[in-house]
DNA sequence: TTTTATTTATCTGTATACCCCTTTTTAGGG
DNA sequence: CCCTAAAAAGGGGTATACAGATAAATAAAA
């Protein structure tokens, strides 16, 4: 009780409030913990969530452009092609001139790249779980189903546009 | 129908599913969306969430030292640095030595910091309610409710320990 | 076909976030 | 009192995230 963060209240300030009633700290905070819980679930593999995220877009769209993983991961287009370039110098991503359309350019999971993003799901799901431990599988449902919503409603904020499904599948 | 996301499913991989069912996306994505709304509104003052959350830790707590405001504010110690450096240079704070201790280097708002403060709090709820728009009422008292039950629980993760509050009160 | 608009990628610059390591200062133990 | 442990800050390095601008290629319109 004493120890309830939200117990805490202005001090020299006019009407502030605890950070804990801002829904925008709250989820900068889950974001820093789900990123600080992955990166140590996946030391072994020394791959972050964003890559983690580039990569199995491009292990379901083989040979995609750079738009289309921005789309499928939900990440920026200019940051899409830094991730790219660093799994490329890793040797887990190559990446090619399409013919199709010499402005994109493709990128594919190399045999390496392919074998430890599959090997890492386990890994991954273990972070997940590791996450919402707290939560009951009941709060834990809520809690998915609350962000989906958000998310979906919020969808055209950030340069992350987030397709997550194309019409030319 | 047709354009909802989670109908997504796995195509070449194995059993890989789609991003929408990774609790570690959505927080992801919704993070992302947070910044881009706080941006949008809080614009004409040229304030970042971080900086503000920075800037009004300093309005509850004047002359803290930097750890202080790293764990009143749910930010890394190496990256509050960063953050104090800019708004002193942008003249909104002030950085001085302790005189109780010379390790610490204190901060404070400046008049202009103090001033600017005030008048995104305006700004920074209409972020919050926009945010926070796509849910009804209940709802949004059901996320908020889930989200502080789970940055309490792993408060641990993460540089940012978040102290919210202090004994020495 | 020539012009215009759009798309894709790239480059520069800023800001967050955190790691590791070092320096300075303080506090504690012998 | 000295010496060691701990705390605070800083520097260097990596990775996300996005804004703004430019260049190249394609698509659409005149």
């Amino acid at each position: 009780m004493r120890n309830d963060p939200k117990l805490v209240e202005k001090t020299s300030a006019g009407s502030m409030t605890s950070l804990w009633v801002r829904p925008g700290y709250l989820v900068r905070r889950l974001h820093q913990i789900h990123v600080a819980i992955f990166l140590q679930e996946c030391a072994s593999f020394g791959i972050t969530p964003v890559q983690y995220a580039v990569m199995t877009a491009l292990l379901n769209r083989p040979g995609a452009d750079q738009v289309t993983v921005s789309r499928e991961a939900g990440i920026d287009r200019t940051n899409v092609a830094d991730v790219l370039a660093r799994l490329d110098q890793r040797g887990l991503v190559k990446r090619e001139a399409s013919a199709l359309d010499r402005r994109q350019r493709i990128a594919r999971l190399t045999d390496e790249g392919d074998r430890i993003t599959r090997e890492m799901e386990h890994a991954s799901l273990t972070a997940q779980a590791k996450f919402m431990e707290p939560l009951t599988i009941e709060k834990q449902n809520q809690l998915m189903a609350l962000m989906t919503e958000m998310v979906q409603a919020n969808n055209e904020y950030s340069r992350a546009p987030a397709g997550g499904h194309t019409d030319a599948d």
